[in-house]
RNA sequence: GCCCUUAUCGUCUAGCCCGGUCAGGACAUCUCCCUUUCACGGAGGUAACUUGAGUUCGAAUCUCAAUAAGGGCGCCA
């Protein structure tokens, strides 16, 4: 039994897209599955572009999702450079060699592979793909043996090709179906796993493995990640298409890598929400699925929201406390003390961290803003304003903002006014907080202070007037 | 147009290989409980085998077809 080799190759276009993400993750995952190797090769054929920076989005990204690679770019190996840009020479030499045994030949600039069978040559029309021209083109058609693909999770497919194809352009660069093979045969890539999309190409590829005279790997073609809504699969346009939109927002990277997985693989019992150590030691290609999974944000968002819920205090503050700064409601001056007690009270209900701002806004700065929806749903069973007035010289009265002092007054007024106790929860959180949600309410006027408290309130109905 | 792949709740999916299940779970949604506020949590509800033939005592499961969805047919990767 050959050691697995697996590999990731991806073309430094300056973003990371989820569907790409997700294929290096099930490469890595294989090669971590079966103590195998997981190699990184670039294919930047495309020398025209910034490829340090663009390279730098890749390997940022790959590691911000916790996977690491055995051979390729920083770390090296025995079996590079791996980078495209560096083999021009070893791709020559291969095309000489297939130009040689006259599998390969020139035309129009260009160098073709040669198919072997019986040719003919006919006139095919179609339509231009984006300017809807109908295109009369006359190629030469040939009778090729088909050639079957042996997939771990499509199972047998058959395929023939029907025309050569250029694997060197007439500028002299090769194209991606060459090079590809070519670099897998090099690395001695045993499985090759990878989007859906590449199914069909895989006869090319085959063709090449067998004008080469190798042994194909294993393929393993893997479902496509469509769109949440509408047709097709997502594109970098779509929300969330791309990993650097986590990062921005503040994902955790193991929920974002937990809920890739799930897109296309299922673990055996029923808990999807599991540590990494415990996908690695479950994962299998004969598993993954065989139909496209469509995106799903809600679910991708709760997967996070389970994993923040379970990070250990000093992890969430770590985390919180520099997005505050980033959102401008703190700074050097802001008093470190206060900040810690304002993360200790809300982490338990925030749901994201790139709402966290906007949850705890009300902390720091003094001007409230109302939620009108959560003025309007308290409105219909209650009148806030009344509350409020009710409450504003009780509130100026109290000695001190402890939880019990406050209850206590609380509870006082319900039974004076004959009004249920929790009437005056809501109104009051509104009017501190402008938000129908958040933390303890005792938690907020304790940390608040009665100045501010009482400002508030104050604010909030002279908002009525206007 | 030609070729390849796929088809279970709105979404992700279990079950399919080796026919007999009230077709299971998760997200979302709804109801109730807990919490005299927020949320978590707990209990429950709504909700699916694309269609049509065939094989069979019996089909989500096997076969064929249709339909639908996705992808590929570049001197892009």
């Amino acid at each position: 039994m050959t050691e697995v080799r697996t590999r990731f190759a991806p073309s430094p276009t300056g973003f990371f897209h989820i569907g790409s993400a997700r294929t290096a993750l099930f490469n890595w995952l294989y090669a971590r599955h079966t103590g195998g190797t997981f190699v990184l090769r670039i294919e930047d054929t495309d020398t025209a572009r910034n490829t340090k920076e663009f390279l730098d989005v890749i390997l940022e990204s790959m590691r911000w999702l916790g996977m690491d690679w055995d051979e390729g770019p920083e770390v090296g190996g025995d079996y590079g450079p791996y980078f495209q840009s560096q083999r021009k020479d070893f791709y020559k030499q291969k095309v000489r060699e297939l130009m040689d045994c006259g599998r390969a030949y020139e035309k129009d600039g260009a160098i073709w592979f040669r198919l072997e069978g019986e040719r003919e040559t006919v006139t095919e029309t179609y339509k231009d793909g984006s300017t809807g021209e109908t295109i009369c083109k006359e190629f030469e058609r040939v009778h090729a043996a088909p050639v079957v693909i042996d997939d771990i999770i499509r199972g047998r497919v058959e395929r023939a090709e029907d025309r050569d194809f250029v694997i060197v352009r007439s500028n002299g660069e090769p194209v991606f179906h060459l090079v590809n093979v070519v670099d897998d045969i090099a690395m001695k890539i045993t499985h090759v796993i990878r989007g859906e999309d590449h199914l069909s190409n895989t006869s090319k590829h085959i063709e090449l493995y067998k004008a080469f005279g190798v042994e194909p790997p294993k393929f393993a073609h893997i479902p496509l990640i469509l769109k949440t809504e509408g047709s097709g699969k997502m594109s970098k346009r779509d929300r969330g298409a791309l990993i650097e939109e986590y990062q921005q927002r503040h994902f955790l990277p193991a929920a974002v890598r937990n809920y890739l997985c799930l897109l296309g693989w299922t673990p055996k019992d029923d808990k999807e929400i599991l540590p990494i150590e415990e996908i690695i030691a479950q994962f299998d290609l004969a598993d993954v699925h065989q139909a496209n999974a469509r995106f799903d944000e809600r679910k991708m968002a709760f997967v996070n929201q389970e994993y923040l819920r379970a990070l250990p205090d000093e992890s969430f503050t770590w985390l919180a406390a520099p997005i505050l700064g980033e959102a401008g409601l703190v700074n050097d001056k802001t008093d470190e003390d206060y900040i810690q007690k304002v993360i200790a009270l809300t982490k338990e209900k925030v749901a994201a961290l790139d709402t966290f701002p906007s949850f705890v806004r009300y902390f720091f700065e003094d001007s409230v803003a109302i939620d009108e929806k959560a003025l309007a749903k308290i409105s219909k069973k209650n009148d806030p304003y009344a509350r409020c007035e009710e409450l504003l010289p009780e509130l100026a009265n109290l000695p001190d903002f402890e939880d019990a002092t406050v209850d206590a007054l609380f509870g006082k007024l319900s039974a004076e006014r004959g009004i249920k106790l929790s009437d005056y929860y809501a109104p009051l959180r509104l009017a501190v907080s402008g938000l129908g949600g958040g933390p303890h309410l005792q938690g907020i006027l304790r940390l608040l202070g009665k100045e501010k408290v009482i400002a508030r309130v104050k604010a909030f109905l002279a908002g009525k007037k206007s």
